[in-house]
This record gives C-alpha cells, structure tokens and sequence, in this order.
DNA sequence: TTTTGAGTTGTTCGA
DNA sequence: GTCGAACAACTCAAA
C-alpha cells in the first residue's frame, strides 16, 4: 500500500530550510554533480525519486527496464541509508510531485542533472521556470555526458551529422573532467524527511510476477553502483586485453557489460574514462588500440545523445525523411518469428533468445538480427526498436532510435543500402565453433560447427545423428537469404525512384 | 565560396 | 582459397 504524506504540515512550521536532490536517470552517489551541489549548502538533504508514468509524452520505460529500475532503486535506497540519509519515492506526474516534496520537506533550494529528449525536457524548463518564479533556487547540472550537446557544434555552429569528425573534435577535448567521489556521509534529513512520505518501491509492482521472466535476467545482472563498479573492474582486468580483436565475438565473455549501468546512470561516463586513463598509464597498461576501441565506443553513445538532443522525436520519425515512403511489409507472422528466435537462421534465432533470457544481446549480434529484420524480413525499424525497448535491460532513449536508424540506413552515418549481413557468414566468421548458437538454440547443440550456422545445407544423416529435424524440432529459414537480399536491394531502389 | 576527401561494423563476384 | 573491385550517390566537415 503507497503510504501518503501524513502529517504534512504547512512550510511556515519548517525548521531549518533544506535542500532537495530529484534523481532521474542518475541513480548514484559517486561523480554527481546535483549531489555534490546539494551537499555544498551545508543543509539537511532530501533525496528524491519519481516514477511519472502520466506527463504527456513521456514514453514508459520497457518491461525489462522497470525490472531493473526497482533493482537499481532498491540498491541506491540502501547506499544512502548507510550514509544516514533516505531516498524518498513517489510516483505520479512530476511536475507536481517536485512542487510536493519541496512544500513538504520545506527544501529552499532543489539541484537536478540535466535529461534529454523532448518531453522530459518540456516537464524540466516548465517545472525550472515555475519554482524559480515562486522563489525556489534551481540548478540543472551537466553529468552523463562529456559535452553538453548544444555546446559541442561544427566549426560553422551546426551539430555533427559524422561519428568521425565528431569523435576527433571530442577527442581533442581530452581529457574530461575529473570524477567527483562519492561522499561518505550524507546529512541528516531533519524534521521535514518525517513529514514526507515514501512510497513502498514494492507497490510500484516493476517486478514481473506471474509469470517470473525476469529470472534468467536476475541471474545475469546486479544493478545498483556497486555491480557497476565490479563490472568496470572485471572488464579492466581481462575484456580490454584483447577487445579490439575480440569484442565481435558473441561466444566468448569479453564485453564490458556497462550499457545498463550507464543508462540508468549507475557509473558515471567520467569514471569510467578515468579508470581506462588509469589503466593506460598503469602498470599492466592495455595495448593502445584496445583503450582506443573501447573509447570509441563511448563516443557513440555520446554521438547518439548528441542526435536524440537535435531530434528529440527520433524514436518514432526516420532522420532521412525519404525512409517515410519506404515500402515496409507489415507481417506479424514473421516478426513474431523474429522475436521468439525461430527465423531458421541459427545466430538470429540465438540473438533474440539471448535476450529474451538475458535482457541483453551481444553487440555484433544485435547488428545482425536487427539487419535481418530490416532488410530481410522488409519490417519497419521502429517494430524492431519498440521490441528492443521493452526487452533490453540497457534500453536507452538515445542509442536504442539511433542504432535501429543506423542499421536501417536512415540515420545519421549510416549504413549503406547494400550492407545487407548474411546471417550464415557472420555466423561463420564471429562464432566460429557455433558455441554462442549451440549454448541459446539447444536443439542444434549436437549439430557438428560445419553445418550449425546453416542447418538446411547438412545432409540427412548428419541431421539425423544430430536429432534435428528441419520443420519440426528447428524452424526452415523462413526466408531464403539471397532473394531476401535482392528483394531489400529493389525496396530501397523503389524507395530512392519515387 | 568552392572544393576536396572521407565516411563503424558487409557481401558477392570474378579473376 | 584469396584478393580486389563493385555495389551509389550523397552529405558532411574542414581547408
């Protein structure tokens, strides 16, 4: 049951005035700048979280998400009772549950890092606008990326439409600030923190219940600052010894696993520079390519909130206009196929299982399925996207539009029309022993690594040794790659005429 | 202003 | 089996 606000009291009856921190996309307590802020006022401190699932706009997190966000909530909740604060949560439309809390807790002053796109954008200007007005301090702070996008420009004042030119620019910024540390104490809440009440985070009802899906997810991940830390760790203590050569590689354990903590704000993309700035002039220090490839995979998450700045909507409209007569075939039959793993091409089908299972998909594979559905299965992007948005426990606002975009060939750098993956070659090449297939489509397990990428070309009897039968224990491709490619090649040429 | 070089991740075909 | 070229044309960024 959500506990409401007993005993409120009017701000008159207030002791000392505090000051109020709103936490959104920043669930942590190391390098935030609103934070520290805050803390520099030298008074009680009211921690804030609001679940706004009413403003107009705003577009409701995915399944797996809101599975994350009560984990990393109920970390963060723990994190600042050890340091003898509490972190107070409420739910509703949050322009008016900010203007709440403050009147509640009597908090003078309330301290912000800044958000992208364009709704939450519209509710943070308006809200800023509004309690400036009625004598409320308020301070937007610059915390999860490198450069504010409206400050980093071209040379002629535009934004970067190219990775590459971006990324030199950015590079030749280096290096970012340094990170803040966490503080070790946070200060009482005084009396208004009696006088505004919490949320019970279980009666959000985040969690799945019936049924539990998210136990493979729970099983992979620890959301929360200190998962974060001890992912950076692992990842600076093998991954990035052979990443540039081996981050493709879906079969084996090497990626950084960041992008949820990222997106949910859990590590801050300051610490985690330093800590590779660190290791580059450590003792072990990475070969240089390995830092650089990692880096740079920093600057497309940077590149792509640097687009969701410039096109707020992106999500729903395809940066190249000409995508919007593009002749997209609308089949719920195939893009159920798609999304179970049963397309009959063993790496899709072992993507889309993986993050079903996982809330995750390994990189180079999410090109490949996300490439088939486009261009092989001729399906919107956006039907792709949403399913990643509900799916993927690291969805993000920015890089989710933007990557579909990019594979569809309608963002900003894209890929060109005729890079069309063919599922069987990738296989080959990325997972060459068909481990990443065997461990996620487990009726091709026995299949030998000549034939698993490409079950139909085995012959009968190494099928049958395998216990496969095509058609019934493992779908047939459902479509045949080389036509599916002719066919993709002809929409975009129809696309491109008209 | 005009020009120039360049642009994440691929596949296929033919020599 | 390996290698290089073709697959288009366009936009961007900077000189």
């Amino acid at each position: 049951m959500i506990v409401e606000g007993d005993g409120r009291m009017p701000r008159s009856k207030r002791g000392t005035p505090s000051v109020l921190v709103w936490l959104r996309d920043d669930l942590r307590l190391d390098d935030n700048p609103a934070l520290v802020a805050a803390l520099a006022e030298g008074r009680p401190l009211h921690l804030l979280y609001v679940l706004d699932e009413v403003s107009p706009g705003l577009r409701p997190l995915g399944a797996a998400a809101r599975w994350w966000l009560h984990r990393s909530l109920a970390a963060l909740g723990h994190e600042i009772e050890r340091r003898g604060g509490r972190l107070l949560l409420r739910r509703g439309p949050a322009a008016i549950v900010v203007g709440a809390v403050l009147e509640e807790t009597g908090a003078v002053s309330l301290h912000w890092n800044r958000r992208r796109g364009a709704a939450p954008q519209a509710i943070d200007s308006t809200l800023k606008a509004d309690l400036t007005a009625s004598g409320i301090a308020v301070q937007s702070h610059h915390a999860d990326l490198l450069h504010e996008p409206s400050r980093f420009v071209t040379g002629s004042g535009s934004p970067y439409r190219v990775f590459t030119p971006f990324w030199r620019a950015l590079r030749a910024t280096w290096p970012p600030r340094t990170p803040l540390p966490a503080p070790d104490r946070l200060p009482p809440p005084g009396e208004g923190e009696i006088a505004a009440g919490s949320d019970a985070l279980a009666d959000w009802k985040l969690l799945p219940t019936a049924p539990n899906w998210a136990s493979g997810i729970a099983a992979s991940w620890t959301p929360g600052e200190t998962g974060a830390a001890a992912r950076l760790t692992a990842f600076l203590e093998r991954g990035i010894y052979s990443y540039s050569l081996e981050r493709d590689r879906p079969d084996l354990d090497l990626c950084s696993h960041l992008a949820p903590h990222l997106r949910f704000g859990e590590i801050s993309v300051h610490r985690i520079v330093a800590a590779l700035e660190a290791a580059r002039g450590g003792a072990a220090p990475p070969a240089e390519e390995n830092v650089e490839k990692f880096l740079a995979e920093l600057g497309w998450r940077e590149f792509s909130h640097h687009q969701l700045a410039r096109s707020p909507d992106f999500a729903h409209h395809a940066v190249d206009r000409r995508f919007d007569r593009f002749p997209w075939i609308d089949d719920e039959t195939t893009l159920r196929a798609w999304r179970r793993g049963r397309t009959g091409y063993p790496l899709v089908d072992a993507g889309m299982r993986e993050l079903w299972a996982t809330g995750t998909m390994h990189n180079r594979v999410r090109m490949v399925v996300a490439s088939f559905l486009v261009k092989h299965l001729l399906q919107d992007w956006r039907a792709g996207e949403a399913w990643f948005w509900d799916t993927l426990v690291d969805a993000c606002p920015a890089a989710n539009p933007a990557n579909w975009q990019w594979v569809a060939g309608s963002g900003a750098d894209a890929a060109p029309y005729f890079r069309i993956f063919n599922p069987v070659t990738q296989g080959e090449k990325f997972d060459p022993l068909g481990d990443y297939v065997r461990r996620w489509v487990p009726e091709l397990a026995r299949l030998p690594k000549r034939w698993v990428h490409a079950p139909w070309t085995a012959p009968a009897d190494v099928l049958a040794a395998a216990g496969v039968r095509l058609g019934e224990t493992y779908p047939q491709p459902i479509v045949e790659h080389a036509k599916a490619r002719a066919r993709a090649l002809a929409a975009f040429a129809e696309m491109t005429s008209s």
